[in-house]
DNA sequence: CGGCCGCTTGACTATTATCAAAGATGGTGG
DNA sequence: CCACCATCTTTGATAATAGTCAAGCGGCCG
C-alpha cells in the first residue's frame, strides 16, 4: 500500500541535512520496504535540495515536480517542472537545485549507485539517460531563449504552448492545460513578477486568446496566435 | 603547415547546406590531408548552424568560438562561448545553434562517428564526455539564473567575474580580462542592448570598480565588490 | 462564519530599450 | 604615411515594458 510521506523540511538551500536530520535517502528508506522504489510524497515537500549528493534517480509516476534555485538575498529561479513520465534526477553527482513536488506526487525511486550500474551494464539503458541529459540541456538553451529575449506575453504563450505540446504528446486535447503551479512558480521560471503574469493572463482573456477557469484551467480559443507569439514570430502585439 | 580556411557562409539559420554548397565535414576535409584533424579558421566564420547533422567534435586549441540562436524576427541569443581547452560540440546527433570564431580560431577537429566510437571503447573518455555534458548543463542554469533575476549591472559583473575565474584556473592573473568578443556578444549574452552594456561599463569604471585599456582589456580595481553584485547577494547598487 | 491564502487590479516608479548622433578604432588604398 | 571609410563604442534624450507598493476579491478550510 502506498503511504504518503510528509518529508519535513523548508526549501532552505545549502543545507545538507534536514532539520529531523534525515537524508533523502534516508527517508526514503524509511517508506514501506515491501514496495520497494514506489513511493508517495505529499504536495510542497521537498525531495532534495541544492548541493545534496545525488542518492536517487526518480520516475514520475502522478503528480508535479518543480526545480529552483535561491539567490543568497531570497530571489528564486525555477528551472523546470517535471511531469508524469519524465525522469529526474540525473546528471552530475550533486544536486544543482532543489526539487519539490506541487501536488501529490508519485515517485519511483532508483537508488543512484543501482541507475550507474545499470547504465554502465546495458548499452541501451546508457543512451537513454544520455538521451535525457540532452534533452535537458536543450531545454535549458530553450529556457535562456525565452527569458533573455521574449516579452512577457511572449513568454506567457511559450510556456502554455510548451504544456499544450506535452497534452499532445500524451494523447490529450492541446486545446486545454491544467496548471498544476501557481502564479509564483510560472513567475519565478519565466523571469517575471506574479503580477505581471496575472495581468498577461488577463490580457490574453480580454484579446481573446484564452479562457479561464478556475485560474488554473486554460481553454486556448485562439492556438494560432499563442503559437506565433510563443515562437517570437510576432511584430505586432506588445513589439512593434 | 596550418592554412587558414576562409568559410563563406552566413549565420543564417535553417540553412542545412551552405551557400558553396558544401558541408562542415566536407569543408573539412578539403582542408590539409597530412595535418589531419588540426586545422585554423579565420575570425568571423561559421563552423555550423543549428539544424545541422552533427559532423565534428571540436577541442579549441587558440582563439574563441560563440553560440548563438536566432529568433525568426531577427532577434538574436548568444548561449555561450568556447576558449582554448574547451570540448565542444558534444550533444544530440543536431546541432542546437550557430556557432561562430570570434578570432583566428584553431581547433582540432574529430568526426562525430571516431568519437562515437572511441567513447564506446574508453569508458575513461565516455565519463570525461559525460562530465562535459553535465558542466554544460550547469552551466545553461547558471545562465538562467543569471539572466532571469540579475539586474543589468549583476550580470555584467557575472560575466566578468566568470571570465576572471577561468584566467585564475589557466594560471593568469583574475584581476584583469581580455574580451575576445564585440559589445553586441556579450549583450546578446546578457539578454541586454549594446547600449545598457556599454552604460554598464562606463557605470563600473566611474564608480571605480574597473579600468578599461581599448574596450576590451578590464582591469578590475574593485574585485570583492564585483563578486558581491555577481553572486546577487547586493542589496544597494540598482537593486536597494 | 471567519480567516488565510492566492489571484487580480490599480496607481505609480524605475530600469532598460529605442532612437539618434557623436567619438574611437582599425584597416585599406592612394 | 596619411586620409578616408567602415565598424564599433559611447553618450544623450525619450519611451515603454515590467516592477513595486497597495488594496480588493474570491475560494477553501478549519
Amino acid at each position: 500500500m502506498l503511504d504518503t510521506i510528509t518529508l519535513k523540511s523548508p526549501s532552505d538551500a545549502a543545507v545538507m541535512l534536514r532539520p529531523n536530520g534525515l537524508s533523502t535517502a534516508q527517508m526514503f528508506a524509511t517508506g514501506c520496504p515491501h514496495q520497494p522504489g514506489l513511493r508517495k510524497v505529499a504536495a510542497n515537500e521537498t525531495l532534495w535540495c541544492e548541493g545534496e549528493q545525488r542518492e536517487h534517480i526518480f520516475i514520475v509516476r502522478s503528480g508535479t515536480v518543480c526545480f529552483s534555485r535561491m539567490l543568497p538575498d531570497g530571489r528564486r529561479i525555477v528551472l523546470g517542472f517535471a511531469y508524469p513520465g519524465d525522469i529526474i534526477g540525473i546528471g552530475s553527482d550533486f544536486h544543482c537545485c532543489d526539487a519539490q513536488t506541487l501536488q501529490v506526487t508519485r515517485l519511483e525511486a532508483i537508488p543512484a549507485a543501482a541507475f550507474k550500474r545499470a547504465v554502465n551494464d546495458d548499452p541501451v539503458l546508457g543512451k537513454r539517460a544520455a538521451a535525457a541529459v540532452n534533452q535537458a540541456l536543450d531545454a535549458a538553451y530553450h529556457h535562456v531563449v525565452v527569458i533573455s529575449k521574449l516579452s512577457a506575453s511572449e513568454r506567457l504563450a511559450s510556456f502554455l504552448m510548451g504544456l499544450s505540446v506535452r497534452n499532445e504528446k500524451h494523447g490529450l486535447s492541446p486545446l486545454s492545460v491544467l496548471l498544476p503551479m501557481r502564479r509564483i512558480d510560472i513567475a519565478d521560471y519565466l523571469g517575471l513578477t506574479i503580477e505581471t503574469v496575472s495581468r498577461t493572463f488577463t490580457m490574453f482573456k480580454n484579446a481573446g486568446w484564452i479562457a479561464l477557469d478556475q485560474a488554473n484551467i486554460v481553454i486556448f480559443t485562439d492556438i494560432q496566435k499563442l503559437r506565433a507569439l510563443a515562437s517570437g514570430e510576432c511584430e505586432e502585439a506588445h513589439r512593434p
